[in-house]
DNA sequence: TTGCTCCTCACGTCACGTGAGGTGGC
DNA sequence: TTGCTCCTCACGTCACGTGAGGTGGC
């Protein structure tokens, strides 16, 4: 995925705010998701123009973003949410800090795991991929066939083969 | 996540099939997952008890990992269902070899998209618990305070603090 | 026999997608 | 002025969650 934003284009407004069609754009999302994270209450337009058109300062584009990243890592509009309001909630910088230091190590630690599941599985696609290349040169006409014979099938057959390639054991 | 599972205690049966319950303990799901994947033709029980009650090949139960795994790396139900039939729609072995070869690769790309959103996420949300580390020592009773020019503010802000801290710029 | 397990509806939820029909603004 | 952009309903979808109320099986 390219991309090709020219900061010039960003907005073609002269007063700076940036549309829902902006924030769709620069975001890579769409404007049902912009108008459903302001209806979320997560986004939040300064102002509307006199025709009901929603005008977001660029911070909010920065916030749009983050959360773009956040779901794509796999989170819940509300515990981004939470993670968004924590400032809020807490009167003093040093507990802010502290409390949304807590809530990103969480997060840092759920990555992780799905950082590690998608590892794993890549390995063991490519290794049913290795193995399956065999399969790709096979001379049979039909599936009538005992796959757990062929001396081309290791020793040990990973799951995603023994699962796609539909075998007893 | 630490796994459990004594292969002696798989299943209660006797026949070597396995239960919804078995599949959905030995999976990590719910029973209303394992419920809701049959019912969406992924799963199939061998055979019903008199009661109704399902049974399961350990087969299955292979079959029931691989997608949990696919599920986990963000793949739709649709998805996988098309890289599992893919051998039941082709007569020859060689041509389903290299159209589940082809389907992997496009998933394998998919993955590593989502591991390079992860790795930068990660990295990103280290850089702000490191700059918010300092905010835990700030001395101010309120946020009353233009942190822009705080000297223990790096002149490269990492995005999600000036979101999460909400700075102007 | 007693529970623990499994069953089927059936409505709820989350994060949007997808029109329909209408208006706004450089 | 002409389109392209944006607007509000409002129903649909995907992948389950969550009871309610009932039965099965070592």
């Amino acid at each position: 995925m390219v991309k090709l934003i020219n900061i010039d284009t960003r907005s073609r407004r002269k007063d700076g705010f940036l549309t829902t069609g902006d924030m769709a754009r620069l975001s890579q999302n769409t404007l049902r998701t912009v108008r459903f994270y302001e209806e979320a209450g997560l986004l939040h337009p300064v102002q509307r123009t006199e025709g009901g058109h929603r005008l977001f300062p660029s911070a909010e584009l920065r916030k749009l973003m983050l959360i773009s990243d956040l779901r794509g890592a796999g989170f819940s509009l509300e515990e981004i949410r939470e993670t968004l309001e924590t400032k809020d909630r807490s009167a003093k910088p040093a507990d802010a800090a502290r409390e949304i230091i807590a809530k990103l190590d969480s997060q840092v630690t759920t990555m992780r795991e799905r950082l590690e599941l998608l590892e794993r599985l890549l390995v063991e696609l490519s290794a049913a991929k290795e193995v399956l290349a065999k399969c790709a040169a096979c001379p049979n006409e039909t599936h009538n066939h005992n796959c757990g014979e062929c001396p081309h099938m290791p020793a040990e057959i990973p799951n995603a083969v023994s699962v796609l390639w539909q075998m007893e054991h």
